[in-house]
DNA sequence: TGTTTTATTTCGGCGTCCAAAAAAATGTTG
DNA sequence: CAACATTTTTTTGGACGCCGAAATAAAACA
């Protein structure tokens, strides 16, 4: 409620619209558009042409499969986005390693490529290049000049300033500050987004059902770090410096276990796939083991020694419980989300985290505040992050760039005229 | 970006732009109002002679003084609410007694009325008639029929939900689900926001400095209890239940003192007047004192006590200091507001407790994320709350009803042609 | 009194929406 | 198989609200 309404505004609006309902419900036909906006089939038809004449959308080839064929009248003809609109690059950085995805305008993935990185030593000034790099040849080796490229989405693990486009702090990286957004711009002339992975899985979410977390939910990552994505009156939230919902470094004892950030009491250092090994294990909780991931055949091991009903595991499953549960409890008492979702590797040993983790939240909350709260407990797609990235590319896309109309529109009409 | 945009949205919008600037900056002329809507001159002629025809605006009488009187051309024309719009009444609820006051359409209060009315044993079936009783008496003696009266605005301690118009939980009543907004509107006519009170003193803030408090912010009330109002993206939010915000109730310590609420370790329990004083006090953490409020004077004692150093009273500020700071820590983590505003009596004792407060933020936040908080203590202002509930109703009122413009509007034309 | 300056209003054009009518494309039926 | 029914889509004409440019208004200055 800031801007200023004008007929601008009311095309950029009204087509996102459009965009929106068919990101969200597939192919469409011009009724069924209107139904789904509220807008006449006069404007339906004016909206569709412009976008069909962009190169936006297209008229669904014959071959889709009529699902109510036996009916009188004019049959439907189903629109849908252009596959060829634009394509978007998604980029996941952990630790030593990168997974680039590169996708279509309608979100279908068709390359992809996982390599080796050295991110754990990389230098500020250095690493952006790198990455350029990696980015430019995977490029070159699909044939896709990288102009056809209209935006990259880069996640990470860690603190992401989204607004400066760098990597703040993250567990995959010795040194702080590391610029991506600009040196990838300069390199490649393509616009580029940093985010949280979280924060992208929250993305996914939103665009997998958005009648169910389109409102206001917290979606958690549990695995080898404990992440956050906060969805806000049905926009994942970034706050105001780009940094938000950093749900794992949340403080849960004062004083308590050693964390990855150097904090103490962090719920990351009980409920974080090395906070529970160190419990299980009893080390002394002021010792961080090494940067490296815990090993998965340890966290099976682990997860089998709970089956068997030995104690240590089941108490640091407890504890684990017991952390996120005091954490999600306090985090209701301020936004009271009507879902919170839990995802990730971590939720396999679920049925020895829950019990405790619900009676936490029943001990450290007002009945009235959860009432209406589900708890999700989404099973494991470790594609959820560059699925979501590039969700959230195109997302961008559709209200920066798709909903604004060509430039080159008035030239156009000038130019007929004449 | 729900909502379908057709020229109808678009004066809607630039209709509340006009208002939201009046509201903010006080009277100004037309051009100023240009300059801070964006619209051209001629579109804010068009639209300030609509609003002042619909009796919303109106030209202020040259008695104004001219800020800047030496100039050349012609001079400017103020433009300002016109006081006779709407009136708006607010209702402040507390233990045993209400507040009642009535204001212009320029939010300033012309009439209040402080009474006493039983509210701790009030029975939810009666409660709302006899709140409906004492308006209806107030208006009466005021002379204003209740016609005159747009919206009325209840402000209330406790757990309100905004969305059905009722209060879930409060402090001042022994029994719960109280429903406020139905009764009134049927006894009264008039429509009705129930919310609670520390979101109301949150809406006077964004009222006094927008660009301050307008992005993502939390104002926390400390006295009796502890309350907050939770400014995202410069909306007060009241999350999809209409309940939200509640900070007092957050739980600081697992297991900790006994809260009015029912709940163990709520940072309540250490930080309002009665968890201050009861640790003060070395009573048990787990007895509650009466439900009526501590003593001013025995506050006072206990703020000079402080002050001559005596080690118990030190010490519950102390602790009061430490659950206020691992909340925000904790508060911080989520959402990395760029202000955290104290307010209320509380604030008094600041001194004792600020130091305690901000170490427990510094070991309960990463560094990156408190980086552009800064931290107010805004002097107490005990009629903050109404100013801010007659506020918050006055910009419903913009929002709701002067931006649409009259339901008559296309009667007019027609009559007119014919 | 005429000139300059600034504020506001008027006028004509533009873009987008919508309702209603027309056209298109197919199924149904005598 | 031609006329009718039904549904989708396009076309047409009118409304609304914005804007730029020109006109008008109201003062200070000279």
């Amino acid at each position: 409620m800031r801007e200023k309404a004008d007929s601008d505004l009311v095309r950029r609006q009204n087509r996102r619209l459009v965009l929106d309902a068919l990101r969200q419900q597939g192919p469409l036909a011009r009724v069924e558009l209107g139904r789904h906006t509220g807008l006449s089939p006069a404007s339906i038809t004016s909206i569709s042409s412009q976008l069909i004449a962009d190169g936006i959308l297209e008229e669904a080839g014959g071959e889709q499969a009529p699902v109510v064929p036996m009916r009188r009248g004019r049959p439907l003809t189903q629109l849908d986005l252009n596959p060829q609109s634009a394509h978007v690059l998604a980029v996941k950085i952990s630790i030593d390693g990168i997974e680039l995805a590169l996708a279509d305008g309608r979100g279908a993935i068709f390359q992809r490529l996982t390599a080796k990185i050295a991110t754990y030593e990389a230098q500020p000034q250095s690493f952006g290049a790198m990455v350029a790099g990696e980015i430019a040849a995977f490029l070159a080796h699909a044939q896709i000049p990288p102009g056809r490229i209209a935006r990259i989405g880069i996640a990470v693990q860690g603190v992401a300033d989204s607004r400066a486009g760098t990597i703040v702090w993250s567990p995959a990286f010795r040194h702080r500050n590391i610029a991506l957004q600009e040196p990838l711009r300069r390199a490649l002339g393509i616009p580029c987004t940093v985010a949280n992975d979280a924060n992208m899985i929250a993305e996914g979410l939103i665009g997998l059902d958005r009648t169910r977390y389109g409102g206001t939910a917290a979606m958690a990552f549990i695995g080898y770090g404990v992440g956050m994505g906060l969805v806000i009156n049905g926009q994942v939230y970034h706050g105001p410096t780009g940094a938000a919902a950093e749900f794992g470094h949340m403080n849960h004892q004062p004083g308590g276990a050693l964390c990855r950030c150097g904090r103490r009491g962090c719920i990351e250092a009980y409920a974080a796939d090395y906070g529970i090994m160190r419990r299980a294990k009893q080390n002394p909780d002021d010792i961080l083991m090494t940067h490296s991931a815990v090993p998965q055949e340890d966290l099976l091991e682990l997860e089998a020694a709970a089956r068997r009903g030995e104690a240590r595991a089941l108490e640091a499953y407890a504890k684990a419980g017991e952390a996120l549960g005091y954490g999600f409890a306090r985090l209701i008492a301020l936004l009271s989300p009507s879902h919170i979702v839990l995802v990730g590797p971590g939720t396999r040993a679920m049925e020895f985290i829950e019990p405790h983790l619900r009676a936490a939240i029943e001990a450290g909350v007002v009945d009235e505040l959860r009432r209406n709260l589900e708890i999700d407990i989404v099973p494991i797609d470790t594609d959820m992050i560059i699925k979501g990235t590039i969700d959230g590319a195109l997302r961008h896309l559709d209200r920066e760039v798709f909903a604004h109309g060509p430039a080159a529109k008035r030239q156009l009409v000038m130019e007929e005229s004449a």
